[in-house]
Order: C-alpha cells, then sequence, then structure tokens
RNA sequence: GGGCCGUUAGCUCAGUUGGCCAGAGCGCCUCCCUUACAAGGAGGAGGUCAUCCGUUCGAGCCGGAUACGGCCCACCA
C-alpha cells in the first residue's frame, strides 16, 4: 500500500510512528557515538500536575533544537525528568489524606507520609512522561530522571557536604515567612501578594509617668506644629498598626532623630497596653518615615521584617520576643491572650483596648498581604532556626560569566533580571520543615555552654578514611556541634546517633536539588562518560518566571561542583496567556489542556501553532472558546491543523505523480523560470530556518516553512508544473525537481511537525528512493526522517533572475486573474489577454506564455511594445505592462476600475514627488534617488495611458 | 517606589541595520464543491503603526515625555 490515506487524520498515525521511533532507539544517546555534542536538560516538571500549554510549548521549543541537532549529525541529547516540588506535592497529598481519611501527617508519622507519597508520584510522574510522548518529544526516556532519585540524592548530599566544608552553610535564627496551614517557612519566590480590606488601627501608648515631669497640660501631638517647642509635652504617643495584635511583641517605639515633635523623647520609656510594661523610645531614622502618620512606630522585632531589622541594627538595645506558636496561636509571652488564634487575638486585643480608651480611631485600610502560594493563607514573619547559605562567594562568579557573555540570553534583556537578582546576594533560606524531600544531611547534639566564651569553629575529622566536618557553635547560653557526613555511609552516621546526635527533621528546599540538574542528570559526582560528553549542556529552555529560582541557582552551583558554566545559552520562551491577557490556571477555568488538543487536532498541529507564537514578546495571547461540554479549546489551533492538511494533500499529489515517473538524469539546461525559481526559495528558506534557529526566533522558523511550503510550492510550483507533470519533453526533469523538493521540505519541517513528516517520509522512500538533484542535493538516504539529514544550503541554486522574472509573471498573472474576477467571468471560461509590454518584459511574457495561460485561465493573442488598446476590452497593469482583456468591456466596471486606480496612481505620485526635494537629492543614497526617479516615471507613463 | 515588556487591520501577532503603495493567520465580502486539498482555490475590503515633541532628506523602527495595559522586585507602619 503505497497511497496515503485520502485524509488526514492524526489520532491514526501519531502512536504508530511514535513507537517506529522507540524501536529504532532514535532517542537513545550514546556518548561513544561520534558527533559533536549537543545536548539539552528539560526543566524538570512539578510531579503535583498534569502538563499545561506552558509545559507543552517549552517542550515542543526543546524537541525541535533537539531533533534539529541529530539531524545535523550532532551527538545529541535531551535529558527528561521530573521535579519532586517538595511543599506543593506534600501539601496535595496531605490534604487527600484530610479529606478522605481525616487524618494529618502525624497521624501518619513521617516514614508512612513518605511512603504514600512516593505511591502517588509513581502515578502522576508516569503521567507526565506519557503526555511528554503525547507530544511527540523525543527525549531519552531511558535517562528520564526524579530530583528525589538515588542519584539526585548523592549529588545533593555531596554538594551540602562540600558548601558546609567550605563554611558556606549556616543555622541562624532569621525571621522568615512562616506557613501556618503547613507549618513551613517557605521562601520569598514562594509568596503572592494580595490586596486585602482591613483596618488601620491607631493606639495609644501611654509615656511613662516619670517621663513626664516636664511635661505642662495634655495637649495633643497635632497640636505641635514642625520647630513647635516642647514647652506643652503630649502624655502619649499614637501608633497606627494593621496587625494590633503583634503590639503583645512590642519591645520598643521608635521616632526619627530629627523630628521636632518627638526627638526630647527618645530614651524616654512608654507604657505599652494590656501587658503593662516598659518600653523604650528608640531612634531608628532608616524605619521611621517623619512625613507619614504620626511619626511614631512600634517596634515588633520578632513578628515584621522592617523591625527584625531595626533589632539587628541595634543589637542590645531593645528585646526581640515572639509571641506565635508554630500554628499559629499566642504563645506564652502574650500573657492573659496566650491560646487564642491570631484572628480571635486581634479581636480582642482591639475590644480590650477599646475598653481602656486607647484606641484613638479604627479607619479602613487596605494592603498587601503576603500569602502562602501553596497553602494560599497569610504568611506570618516568624522567627525560627533555618538553614541558610552564604550567597556572596557563589552569586560573584555566577554574575561574571552572564557579565561577560559565556553564558547569553536570548532574547538578551532577561540578562537584566538575573543580574540584578544575584546582585543582591541575600543568603539563601534552605530548610523546609516538610518531610517529602532531601533530608538535611547535619547531625546536632546540644552541649553545655554554660561557662563558655562564644565559639564558632569547624573542624575536620577523619573516620575510616572518611573526611567529616563539625561545627561547633556556642553563643550566649546556648551551644551544639553539627557534623556533616558525605553521602554513602550510614555506618558513620549510625555512630553519631548512637553518641546522641540527632539528624535535623528538616528537608532541603526543592530548588536545591533542582539548582543541580544540569550536572546531577549525566552522572555527577561521578565521573561519567555522559558527564564528560555532555556537560556544559547547550542550551536551556524555560520561561523567564524562573530565572531567579532556577537558572541563577544552576550556574552557581555548576560553576561551584563543575567548576563550568552549566549551559551555553538561555533561550526564554513567551508565556501563554488567554484571550485577555490573563494567565492561564485551573482556578480561573481558562486553561487548555494539551492532550485534549492533541485529541481534536493533533500533535502536529499543537505543536505548529505553539511554535509559530514562540515569538521574542514575554507573554503571547490564546484566545480561549469555551466547548459546550465545558472543555477549553482555541481556534489558533486551526492553522496547525489545516497546515498539516495542506501538506498532506499536497504530498499526496506529489506521490501519486511520483509513482508513475521514472527518475532520470538531471539536464540543467532545461530548467524553466519556474524550475529555476522554485529551488532558488528553497534555498532561502534554509538559510532563513537556519537563522532563525540559531537566534531562538521560532516563529520565524515556523513562517520561513509554512510561507515556502504552502506559498510558493503548492501555490505557484506545484499548480505550474501539473501539465508538464503528464507525458511529455519536461516531465522527468519537474518530477525530480518535485521529488526534491518535498523531500527538502519535509526535513525543515520534521522538528516541528514530526509525526506527519515521518509518515510522509515513509511512503516517499518506497515510491522515490532516491530523490537529490544530482551535485546541487546530495541528501544521503535515510529509512527514517528523525534521522535524515539536516537540508545543506547551496548557493549554486539561488537565482536572483529566476526569482525576478518569476515575481512579475506572478503580478502579470495576478493582474489578469484580478480582471476576470472583478468582471465575474466563469473560472472555467478562459480570457483573451493582449499586452502591451516593452521589449525585456515581452519576451519573458512569451517564454512563459503557456504558465501565464494556465494559472491565469486565458488565451494569449498579442504582446508586444506600444500595442494600442484593442477595441471593447476591459483594461488592467501590472508592472510596465498594460493588460488587455478583450471582449469584457461594461462601461460601469471599467470606469470604477479605472478611477480606483487613477486615484492610486496621484496618490502615490504624490507621495513621491513630496520626497524629492533639494534635500533628498543632494543627502539621500543616489540609487534611492534614482529608484524614486523611476518610479515616478512610471506612474507618470501608466497615467498618460489611462487619460 | 525601582525595573522590564507591550500598545501596528475586528482578533492574535510579524515587521531584522530608519528608505519599494506597512505584512501574515483567523474573521469579513464576492465568486468557485476545478481531476492533491471546501481543514481548499481565486479575488477583494480593512491600518492617520496609542498620543505629543525631537533627531533626520526620510521614523512603525532612533531619543525624550505622556497615557493605558501586563509582569517582576521591594513595600509605608
Amino acid at each position: 500500500m503505497t497511497d496515503l490515506p485520502k485524509t488526514y487524520d492524526p489520532s491514526a498515525i501519531e502512536p504508530a510512528i511514535y513507537k517506529l521511533w522507540l524501536d529504532a532507539n532514535a532517542f537513545r544517546a550514546n556518548p561513544a557515538d561520534p558527533g559533536q555534542p549537543y545536548s539539552i536538560v528539560i526543566p524538570p516538571p512539578n510531579v503535583t500536575g498534569a502538563l499545561h500549554l506552558g509545559h507543552a510549548i517549552n517542550n515542543t521549543l526543546q524537541d525541535i533544537l533537539t531533533r534539529v541537532a541529530r539531524m545535523r549529525g550532532m551527538n545529541t541529547l535531551w535529558v527528561p525528568g521530573i521535579d519532586h516540588a517538595g511543599i506543593a506535592t506534600q501539601a496535595v497529598v496531605e490534604k487527600q489524606l484530610k479529606e478522605k481519611e481525616n487524618k494529618t501527617r502525624h497521624d501518619l508519622g513521617r516514614e508512612a507520609l513518605v511512603a504514600r507519597i512516593w505511591q502517588w508520584k509513581e502515578q502522576y510522574g508516569d503521567r507526565i512522561i506519557e503526555q511528554l510522548k503525547r507530544l511527540g518529544s523525543s527525549a531519552d526516556f531511558s535517562r528520564t530522571r526524579f530530583t528525589l532519585d538515588e542519584g539526585l540524592a548523592r549529588a545533593v548530599r555531596q554538594t551540602f557536604f562540600k558548601l558546609f566544608k567550605d563554611g558556606l552553610i549556616y543555622k541562624g535564627k532569621r525571621l522568615v515567612n512562616w506557613d501556618i496551614h503547613l507549618q513551613t517557612s517557605i521562601s520569598d519566590d514562594e509568596i503572592y501578594h494580595e490586596t486585602v480590606k482591613t483596618s488601620l488601627w491607631h493606639v495609644k501608648y501611654p509615656i511613662a509617668e516619670d517621663d513626664l515631669f516636664s511635661r505642662g497640660t495634655g495637649a495633643s501631638p497635632v497640636a505641635h506644629g514642625r520647630g513647635a517647642h516642647a514647652t506643652v509635652r503630649p502624655t502619649h504617643m499614637v501608633v497606627a498598626t494593621t496587625r494590633p495584635e503583634t503590639m503583645l511583641g512590642d519591645t520598643a517605639v521608635a521616632v526619627h532623630p530629627d523630628d521636632p515633635r518627638w526627638n526630647w523623647a527618645i530614651g524616654k520609656q512608654v507604657r505599652l497596653p494590656l501587658l503593662n510594661k516598659l518600653i523604650p523610645i528608640i531612634a531608628d531614622p532608616i524605619l521611621v518615615n517623619m512625613e507619614f502618620g504620626s511619626g511614631v512606630v512600634k517596634v515588633t522585632p520578632a513578628h515584621d521584617p522592617n523591625d527584625y531589622a531595626v533589632w539587628q541594627r541595634q543589637k542590645g538595645a531593645i528585646d526581640i520576643i515572639n509571641i506565635l506558636t508554630s500554628d499559629g496561636r499566642i504563645n506564652e509571652n502574650g500573657g492573659p491572650y496566650a491560646g487564642l488564634k491570631r484572628d480571635a487575638a486581634r479581636k480582642k486585643v482591639v475590644e480590650d483596648l477599646t475598653a481602656q480608651g486607647l484606641l484613638e480611631k479604627e479607619e479602613p485600610y487596605e494592603t498587601q498581604i503576603g500569602h502562602s502560594d501553596r497553602s494560599k493563607t497569610a504568611v506570618e514573619p516568624y522567627l525560627s532556626d533555618q538553614w541558610f547559605v552564604k550567597m556572596a562567594p557563589l552569586a560573584e562568579p555566577a554574575l561574571e560569566v552572564v557579565r561577560n557573555n559565556k553564558i547569553k540570553f536570548f532574547p538578551e534583556r532577561h540578562a537584566q533580571q538575573y543580574l540584578s537578582w544575584l546582585g543582591e546576594k541575600r543568603d539563601w533560606p534552605i530548610s523546609r520543615q516538610l518531610w517529602w524531600g532531601h533530608r538535611i544531611p547535619i547531625w546536632t547534639k546540644e552541649i553545655d555552654a554554660s561557662a563558655t566564651a562564644p565559639i564558632d569553629s569547624l573542624q575536620s575529622q577523619t573516620i575510616r578514611g572518611i573526611q567529616i566536618i563539625m561545627r561547633t557553635v556556642i553563643d550566649g547560653d546556648h551551644g551544639a556541634n553539627y557534623v556533616c557526613i558525605p553521602p554513602g555511609h550510614p555506618d558513620i552516621e549510625k555512630e553519631f546517633e548512637s553518641q546522641g546526635f540527632i539528624q535535623d527533621p528538616d528537608v532541603l528546599d526543592t530548588w536545591f536539588s533542582s539548582a543541580l540538574w544540569p550536572h546531577s542528570t549525566l552522572g555527577w559526582p561521578d565521573e561519567t562518560p555522559d558527564l564528560k560528553k555532555w556537560y556544559p549542556t547547550s542550551v536551556l529552555v524555560t520561561g523567564r518566571d524562573i530565572i531567579t529560582l532556577w537558572v541563577a541557582r544552576m550556574v552557581m552551583t555548576g560553576l561551584y561542583n563543575m567548576g563550568d558554566i552549566p549551559f551555553h545559552h538561555v533561550a526564554i520562551n513567551p508565556i501563554i496567556l488567554d484571550g485577555k491577557g490573563e494567565r492561564m490556571s485551573k482556578s480561573k477555568g481558562n486553561g487548555v489542556d494539551p492532550v485534549e488538543i492533541i485529541e481534536s487536532y493533533g500533535a502536529d498541529a499543537l505543536r505548529f501553532t505553539l511554535t509559530q507564537m514562540a515569538t521574542e514578546t514575554q507573554d503571547v495571547r490564546l484566545p480561549v472558546k469555551k466547548l459546550p461540554d465545558g472543555r477549553n479549546t482555541s481556534d489558533k489551533f486551526d492553522s496547525g491543523r489545516n497546515f498539516a492538511n495542506k501538506l498532506w494533500n499536497a504530498s499526496r499529489f506529489a506521490l501519486a505523480n511520483l509513482a508513475e515517473i521514472a527518475p532520470a538524469a538531471i539536464d540543467e539546461k532545461s530548467w524553466s523560470i519556474p524550475d529555476r525559481w522554485i529551488l532558488s526559495r528553497l534555498m532561502r528558506t534554509i538559510q532563513e530556518a537556519d537563522a532563525a534557529l540559531s537566534a531562538y526566533r521560532f516563529d520565524l522558523y515556523a513562517k520561513a516553512c509554512y510561507d515556502f511550503f504552502w506559498r510558493d510550492l503548492c501555490d505557484w510550483y506545484i499548480e505550474a508544473i501539473k501539465p508538464e507533470l503528464k507525458p511529455g519533453p519536461r516531465q522527468s526533469q519537474v518530477a525530480s525537481i518535485l521529488a526534491a523538493t518535498l523531500d527538502q521540505a519535509l526535513r525543515l519541517l520534521h522538528p516541528m511537525i514530526p509525526f506527519i513528516t515521518e509518515t510522509i517520509w515513509g511512503k516517499l522512500n518506497e515510491i522515490r528512493p532516491i530523490r537529490g538533484l544530482e551535485g546541487r542535493i546530495d541528501p544521503a538516504p535515510s529509512e527514517l526522517l528523525i534521522k535524515a539529514q539536516w537540508p545543506q544550503f547551496n548557493d549554486d541554486l539561488t537565482s536572483e533572475g529566476a526569482e525576478h522574472v518569476f515575481t512579475q509573471l506572478q503580478n502579470l498573472i495576478i493582474a489578469i486573474r484580478n480582471i476576470r474576477n472583478e468582471y465575474k467571468v466563469d473560472q472555467k471560461t478562459p480570457i483573451t489577454i493582449s499586452i502591451s509590454a516593452p521589449g525585456d518584459s515581452g519576451r519573458q511574457i512569451l517564454a512563459n506564455k503557456s504558465l501565464i495561460e494556465n494559472l491565469a485561465i486565458c488565451k494569449l493573442v498579442d504582446v508586444s511594445a506600444d500595442l494600442p488598446a484593442p477595441p471593447n476590452s476591459a483594461r488592467g497593469a501590472a508592472s510596465n505592462c498594460d493588460l488587455y482583456a478583450h471582449n469584457l468591456i461594461d462601461s460601469a466596471t471599467q470606469d470604477q476600475r479605472l478611477s480606483k486606480r487613477r486615484e492610486e496612481l496621484i496618490k502615490q505620485r504624490a507621495a513621491l514627488k513630496g520626497r524629492m526635494t533639494e534635500t533628498y537629492i543632494a543627502k539621500a543614497p543616489p540609487q534611492l534617488v534614482k529608484q524614486t526617479q523611476d518610479q515616478l516615471a512610471e506612474i507618470e507613463a501608466e497615467l498618460s495611458r489611462l487619460s
């Protein structure tokens, strides 16, 4: 069976073709194979969810690059994988546990919960891999990795150990973002802000009586303007707050040192309402903005990042008091409020303040409140012990490689975000109070610190030839030994445990393991052949939202562990929004499921449309349509499906003809203008595709292919040669050119639409196994297109002359068709045409007479210079020619056409005349001036002919 | 508040270093179920390139400002 089915049905070909590739081991990479290395590591999708359109575009682009590289004969590897996504995944499973069994993680215990998450992972991880395969991904699935697999675990521990040894990991009390619901700290990057309507409460803090001996009558502070002298001093200070319950943890109030209203009070005290204790009035020019409100700020170091900074700046001057428990209740430091949840405490505090007359006013207020991305609850700044990575020594080299262009971003502007984020060098909090993740490889034992001066020392020890690192920290009344053990030595771990050391219960931030992805997936810390062959990787394709979280950290760890960059290029793909410009999400209900698109349009259509959309802008919109069954789709995918359908049908036509025609020797001298034109266009398209791909301009690659295949090959070349494919002198030549052109087009298109091109390729191989143009296009035969050679540009086949002449012929044909349409002549009836054309043009027209007659459905009778208009003829114009369609006169249509044309010409003439100023003639390039003059002359000539 | 991006045909987007009547797809109008394709073919309508100012012989493109929209970061108690 050599014929393609009459109808293009993607679902009928895609599974079989994918199997064909798998059976041929086409995705399998071998470091021992020849060829320059080319490698990509996938941005591992979170195991929490199914792939969405964002993944679809990201992976389509990676697959294009991978397939092109493979066709270019490079030794190509695309590493697939999945991210364990610590918080997100544990949250999902815990939620399920709660809903289905009404249990918490504590009911289950650590081991059982982790086991359950693994089960969950097996199920959903497979689904993601299946989705990648549906998409046509040619990743080497034998190398599929998971950020929590054994290899990664070793890489993580090795990296942690190295960092610890180098003194780059430390434990510190820090104000972290606390997710009360999940009971873990989260990084700044896992927070989104939401505008919340709340109140601004103005609370009176009485100034301590002892400090008021010099005051006069108790006037309101409002009565004091700037520079008013404090002969009359207020009895209290008013602070405004959106979180009145935190006043239980206030350890000071602050004023600006230059504020004449208050600077007299610095060093005195206020009485903290409700808890009835004295706290100092301090000066802090950074915290306090004199222009804002009363100029007095309450300071709650344990529950506000800014206040925490004050505490750090003024260490020793003020206390820090934590008033919350890890589940968001007031703790014992909150006196009578202990045990209340934060909302209840707020209510009670406000009531009590009101009762005591200390609430000056409450006004409505809108503010931004940080929420946890995972639990969607308001995060609490919370003081706790956390592990940190020192960023400065890691960030500096990572900045340098981007500054000096060793790593290049596409588009370039995205480097800015990378540079500015890394430039801040803020230490990275890496511990998470979770169970799902890489457990921190530190064993701790408290030590008696009462009689010792502060110590912070790092010692290396060797146990049975294995180096371990111990850090001893004694700070005031706390002391501990921290031991970090390298991977693979459970015996040593046991030994320390038997001595009373306990492993840290926390796990590492998910990004810690994904930061190692490029080298860890290739085998690090072992020096594997993969690592040697494919590190650094060629390009990272990702979205701009994780440039900081992920890209920057991969560069840091790559340089730190490998001493080399993880990738040469970073290609940022656009984010897909819905028609209203909003990000797609499940909760908004505007998401489009790629698998549903594959089911109704085919993977190739999905891929083609997404490739077209991969422009340089940061976002692209995809208008979403709701189907009656509730699913989302988009008309945008029509364009991909239509193109695939066109390719299918044109190929059917070509195959049907080629089956009848025996190949013959190439005779270039017999080639027509259309022959030379289509080959020239093919070469230009190869050039354009290469340029677009090396600039990661996937949209331009798609457009170049689309225009060539549909507009040039189908609309013009195939139509032009149809008569010649019948038995005759040119039959074998045009057949060879058609075969070669289709061959090359399939190669060009394959990376983008692999299924359909591979299907057609198979049939073409059966019908016409040899289809080059000897000495001009000499592709090596290949059973599978996925392994075929990428098209080569050959300048010998470009022809400006043929392109110029063919363009003129196209214009002429379009002009004749236009007359036919305007005069409503039936498509089947040829019209009679005479052309008045100057010598050169006339000769070309006569040489291509039958082409024009066929494509414009006409009969050419007279072609000569200065031909007078035949009687009763409709007229048209193309380039420097006048056309006459015999016996078509219809005075109304004719007048309309002529006056329209005249208007156009007059408008153009005015524009050109306006350009021809003295300065233009003097300053513009002479060729341009001449061009303008020529155009003007042509317009004048045509105008005179029209009058 | 700092930074980035966008504003071109009804919709979604191209427009490479400033220089041919500013392009594509979808939608719209007319005609055609022609022997590869109606998921198609032929032709057509539709744009003062957000606004203003500047540089230039010449600006969608370069510079400045404004307006509107989007995103990132930091956030005023």
